[in-house]
DNA sequence: TTCTGATATGACAGCGCTAACATAATTCAA
DNA sequence: TTGAATTATGTTAGCGCTGTCATATCAGAA
């Protein structure tokens, strides 16, 4: 005889067991019908459907991932969810996975790297089909665990540095770069830049040290910049363009890390009576739509937030294997010229 | 002899039983050791963690979770992530999730309930330890398999109706009908309305019957109001106020569904120069930051979408087990004077 | 009639882990 | 010294499902 040990009232109840004896079929057949695997007699397809109705049956996807050692959940790791642009990237992996029957696991690791990795470590344990993360700056242990792994790596935004598998983004050297030398030829000379402390946001840091190669390129260099070692906002953003002019008047244009910073820009210099672009011209990044919603529509750099998530998923769901070399996406962006600079 | 049929290269290769034989011990003490669990002789917890770090191991949560039946998953529905209300929101959630070792799952429903069925339906296929869902509009099968997963279950953003569980958010209709209240105090009396489809934002509408019903207790009642079917945006918000303004060039207010909305709405006015609130006042609702850099801080209802993602977590890790009585938290709201009404 | 090849279903083992119940080793009071 | 209490580890049996390999049934062909 066997003796069962039955444990404490489990969450559910209902196994395939009992859908199987209420439809007179083994387990397997309603495993089979429910995952629309292998053929299945009409008749008894029905029969298996009607039983799962009436126990009210919910297939537990853990012992099937178990079982089948796959596990139709993405990790995703966000830097942050405050700033706008990395939920509308997980928009855009929704969309990508809008169908797949996959779920994201999201984790967001406030820009540290040693959260990063616990979140790395602890989402991999759930055995994702794939990992999608912000980035490519990682600690030597996350990228050990993402490399061994085995599965899919997608590392979004950036795409200047070698990726593990996959990168999709743009260059945001080359933006910083190409924002530099579209104000140089629209006129600016005095430049001023009023963003945030460098160490959080990478991609802001190398944006603004193509901004400034530029300059050098043209023999120009920054006047000034205003640094606030707070999270981005619009409210920030009027300080510390407030700072930034009260230092220096005679700026012509004042270039920001993000239109949420450049909107306060524009905020500031509305209620200062500067107006803008003729006493001053203000340039942001990433154009999110509060900036096109202006009166004056924000000169900025279209980043392609939803498409880079998207396209993310749709690399990763091309093969489950891991090709031999990395593969880069430029996702682009395009200088949005607006009506502040 | 145990004849094993290996199955096809599976991702993981390490599990506990090849860091219990490199340790000396046996599998079940790996385990607790990495669980932290039962009381381990120091020098043990050592070689055990020794044999972690030279293989490699990432425990497996799919397995260890099936056998121990609890599954440190959230599943997590919410409606839509291009509204900024709704990070907030997750943000409010990864707080107090954080240092739980609980990690969220998130769908996304656009408003649609039979997305939201299929949606919890596979999320409780997870056997999630708990559901944060939006709203308390399901369908009736939604429901039942959210009362019969016996799981704690927060709906969360409106409180009127009864729960299922735990309800955390604020009275829509009570916030609708304050503001009308509050402006008609403040001497307003044209009402004019620049909303959206119905349809999409229940709670929107909700306020919108409240926001009637002051006038109407007032003896008023709205002039007219103006709805677009697309997703709420600053540029929408703009364009509905034209229309509005167009056809009824004398009101003296309008009230939005949202903050983004509203700014649309001053934009436009400073575009045309319509001066605010002298000519025109304006009234949002959520107290988004944006609102609050505009030179003239916009007047508008503060809901606390951090703080209802949040407490929503806490209310859930009170007690695994659903009490008897549904749990209600007002989160309140504040009416934020401003300077737009 | 026998065989072939589909079509339909089932038996069984095992995915990697943990709960529950041993058992062994150690300590300490009586 | 002995037994009880305490600490440390091991054995066993699953968790609920799916892969693999039978087995059974039934056309239609030879």
């Amino acid at each position: 005889m066997k003796a069962r040990v039955r444990l404490p009232d489990r969450k559910s109840r209902v196994t395939l067991t009992e859908v199987a004896e209420l439809a007179g079929v083994s387990e397997i057949t309603v495993s089979r019908v429910l995952r629309s695997k292998g053929p299945i007699a009409e008749a008894t397809r029905d029969r298996v459907m009607e039983a799962v109705r009436a126990v009210g049956y919910v297939p537990n996807k853990i012992a099937g991932s178990l079982a089948s050692a796959d596990s139709n959940l993405f990790g995703v790791v966000l830097p942050s969810l405050s700033n706008i642009v990395f939920p509308e990237v997980l928009q855009g992996i929704h969309a990508g996975l809008a169908r797949t029957g996959i779920q994201p696991v999201v984790g967001v690791t406030d820009y540290n790297l040693e959260t990063e990795e616990a979140l790395v470590r602890s989402l991999l344990a759930w055995k994702p089909a794939a990992m999608i993360i912000t980035g490519s700056e990682h600690t030597a242990a996350t990228r050990k665990m993402l490399v061994e792994s085995g599965i899919r790596i997608a590392e979004l935004m950036d795409i200047d540095p070698v990726p593990i598998d996959i990168a999709v983004g743009l260059s945001h050297r080359q933006a910083g770069y190409d924002t530099g030398k579209h104000l140089i030829a629209r006129g600016y000379r005095r430049f001023g830049y009023a963003g945030l402390d460098p160490r959080s946001d990478i991609r802001a840091r190398i944006r603004f040290e193509g901004l400034v190669a530029a300059l050098s390129d043209a023999g120009l260099s920054l006047q000034d910049k205003v640094l606030a070692d707070v999270p981005s906002s619009t409210l920030v953003g009027s300080a510390t363009t407030a700072r930034l002019l009260a230092e220096n008047p005679n700026l012509d244009v004042v270039v920001y890390p993000n239109d949420d910073m450049a909107v306060g820009g524009v905020f500031h210099c509305m209620g200062a009576g500067i107006s803008v672009p003729e006493n001053l011209a203000i340039f942001g990044f990433n154009g999110l739509d509060i900036g096109r919603a202006l009166p004056k529509p924000l000169s900025t750099v279209r980043s392609n937030r939803f498409r880079i998530g998207q396209t993310a998923v749709e690399q990763i769901l091309e093969t489950s294997i891991r090709p031999d070399r990395p593969t880069v996406v430029n996702t682009g962006y395009e200088i949005f010229e607006g009506a502040t600079a």
